[in-house]
RNA sequence: GGACAAGUGGGUGAGUGGCUGAAACCACAUCCCUGCUAAGGAUGCGUACGGGUAACUGUACCGAGAGUUCGAAUCUCUCCUUGUCCA
């Protein structure tokens, strides 16, 4: 959420960012409005309360010296009426602050370039050099079906298109990849946590996902439980509406889940392959920090992410989000995009994002700084996305005759 | 699935209608004493929002929600969670 009171006190600072985000300024003007009803409501609610609480004092009193309480007693009825009014005053402000307010995407950094889509993206840096090709390289789907790697047919026999089934070697090095990453993520200081598929509302609304994006998730029947569309909304939420001691930060934590997408807006893109599925493997990095040490460990999960892929020997390319293209809750966003041959792109697999204080704040996660208490500072990124990863894999390894050659440090994990 | 019991601050745990935002103890923080590796003393020590330069102060919160009452941690109802027993 935003900070509403900074948004109160410098409307146009803030608004002008937010309008970077493309969000209406009457939107912004209302939801300063309505923050300005709900003190005033709350404030009336109060000074009812606190006579009522002071005349249920003196009540007291009267009866133990046997005084009459007539009087008083009429008089407590009639503020209690009052009373009553205030307080569903206040609750009605309270409500539509917050549907208001929980809508707003998070404040945009100025190192985040304005934007509509992925086309204004800023290349930040290449890593590694595209191999030249004999051959006109394959794309992954070609290669997966021509090696018995993956099955997408069957994948749709047991679910719904978006679905895949790995045989043999495919899923042999979906499982590599997953220890492969979890190792390297280990030995950079990210402890190793294995958390739950489903989550409720309150963990999605803690990280954004909710209530904006409801149509993009899995809900169960009958129950306020969804499958995760990341790992970060467990891993994030596991300190919701607790005050960390600045010792224990920062956390530094790895996942690995299953992440399951509607992709209610993708309709279209990426029919064909495993680039776009509605379950898919992910090994996920988390951190809470500091506001001061933040950006230091952005760098760091950044550089992990993309270490990953070179130790891989994958070719790729980190890219600064652009307005258009960042997501709900975050600051600013890098995102890594790893070079498909078959393709001839750059493809994403890895967004690394700092929320700031934007999640910190819907779940209530703060530290200890002194005697105060303080928002902390959120992160994530994916390290990386395991299927976009094997399909790098194969598209960047294949051979003219159609085989894949296995990348050197996964070999250890397939006994080879 | 059924029966019973319980859910209080960082922890243990008191508290059955007003003097309780909550005793006591532990933990923690600062200071003092002592002086030696352990002990004694003083003070402070929940969260959120609002007012005040500040000292301080108002409101809410004792699993969650609703209700009874002038007044609820305490009574009633629903739900959730945990424990024990039974299937």
């Amino acid at each position: 959420m935003i900070d509403l009171k900074l948004l109160q006190k410098d409307f146009e600072t803030m608004s002008k960012k937010l309008q970077r985000k493309g969000v209406d300024v009457a939107l912004l003007e209302q939801l300063k409005v309505k923050n300005e009803a709900l003190k005033i409501a709350k404030a009336a609610f109060e000074t009812l309360q606190a006579a009522q609480n002071a005349m249920s004092k003196e009540f007291g009193v009267y009866k133990r010296e046997g005084k009459d309480i007539t009087e008083l007693k009429a008089r407590v009825d009639a503020n209690k009426i009052k009373v009553a009014e205030a307080i569903e005053v206040q609750r009605d402000a309270q409500e539509a602050l917050e549907t208001m307010a929980m809508a707003i995407p998070n404040v945009p950094d100025d190192s985040v370039p304005d934007g509509a889509d992925e086309a204004d993206n800023v290349e930040l840096k290449k890593v590694l050099t595209p191999r030249e090709f004999t051959f006109t390289p394959k794309e992954h789907w070609e290669l997966a079906e021509e090696n018995g790697w993956i099955d997408f047919e069957r994948g749709v026999k047991l679910a719904t298109s978006r679905f895949s089934v790995s045989f043999g070697m495919g899923a042999r090095l979906e499982r590599a990849l997953i220890n492969f990453m979890l190792d390297f993520n280990r030995e950079r200081g990210f402890d190793e946590v294995s958390v739950p598929a489903l989550v409720n509302r309150t963990a999605l609304e803690g990280t954004g996902q909710l209530p904006k994006f409801e149509e993009d998730l899995y809900k169960m029947d009958g129950q306020e439980l969804f499958l995760i569309p990341t790992a970060e909304v467990p891993v994030t939420n596991l300190y919701q509406d607790e005050i960390l001691s600045a010792d224990e930060l920062p956390k530094r934590m790895t996942a690995y889940t299953s992440c399951f997408r509607k992709e209610a807006g993708a309709a279209g893109r990426d029919t064909r392959g495993m680039i776009r599925q509605h379950q898919f493997h992910k090994v996920e990095l988390v951190a809470i920090t500091t506001p001061q040490t933040s950006e230091i460990m952005f760098e760091q999960m950044v550089n992990c992410a993309s270490d990953i892929l070179t130790a891989l020997e994958l070719p790729h390319r980190l890219v600064n989000l652009c307005t258009g293209d960042l997501g709900f809750s975050a600051a600013h966003t890098t995102d890594i995009e790893v070079w498909l041959p078959g393709q001839n792109q750059y493809r994403e697999i890895s967004s690394i994002s700092n929320t700031r204080e934007f999640q910190a704040r819907r779940a209530k996660i703060r530290y200890k700084n002194g005697k105060k208490n303080e928002m902390v500072n959120t992160l994530n990124g994916s390290s990386l996305a395991v299927g976009r990863t094997l399909v790098a894999i194969m598209e960047n390894y294949q051979n003219e005759d159609g085989s894949i050659d296995i990348p050197e440090v996964l070999k250890p994990y397939l006994g080879m």
